[in-house]
DNA sequence: CATTTATATTACTGAGTAGTTATATATGAA
DNA sequence: TTCATATATAACTACTCAGTAATATAAATG
């Protein structure tokens, strides 16, 4: 593991690490939309929306195609699903010691 | 999908969103290890490791335990490597359009 | 006890970034 | 062209956090 596949790797997982994300890519999950559809969607104002999926495309985890004055996103890989559902399944695993600590 | 729970799931994702820690991570693939040894196989200086450790620790990624002057770190559940492969596997896939963009 | 070694913690600094507001760009329609 | 709508971008603020240096704690040993 190479210090610059390192960084890459964490940059990866950076683009995850923010519920507003997590959040565009529910969204997505059941199939592609517009950024106005999104918006509803998520919750997110427009312009911090635009600034997410800007994000999300630029590290190509969607992909975008314009249509008329709308814009389309899409998934590109589903197989960040795989990830976030094995996040989960961890998560339901762990015995996080924040909560259980007492042994210290 | 509530709130908190994509918190959480962030939150877990923001704690590999950093090549120290995966560097860690690495370092306790094939067993755990001693601080002093982590100091040497990661090349973190001892101060960032040990806060970089809390923090694996208590997001439930790792186990310690203490024997004498040493703490002895390891992996708390080894699937953390199946969610770092797929992010490496994605990444091979992902055509990120910050290189093949010119049809923006 | 004092000393040494191992690890953790504190306080600080600088870099990065999410959210917001305002503005810009792009497309289509009149 | 002008207007309206959809999306993107810029500038700003506030917050978070990685790295560092200094110090504290813990355990073993003399």
């Amino acid at each position: 593991m190479t210090p610059i596949q390192l960084a890459s790797v964490a940059e990866r997982f950076k683009v995850l690490a923010e519920p507003a994300r997590l959040r565009v890519l529910h969204a997505l999950r059941h199939g592609g939309r517009h950024v106005t559809a999104l918006v509803a969607d998520t919750g997110l104002q427009q312009a911090n929306l635009s600034r997410h999926l800007q994000q999300l495309y630029l590290h190509g985890f969607v992909v975008r195609s314009r249509q008329g004055t709308f814009v389309h996103y899409a998934i590109a890989d589903p197989q960040v699903f795989a990830l976030c559902d094995l996040m989960c399944g961890q998560m339901a695993r762990a015995q996080s010691p924040r909560r259980a600590a007492k042994n210290r």
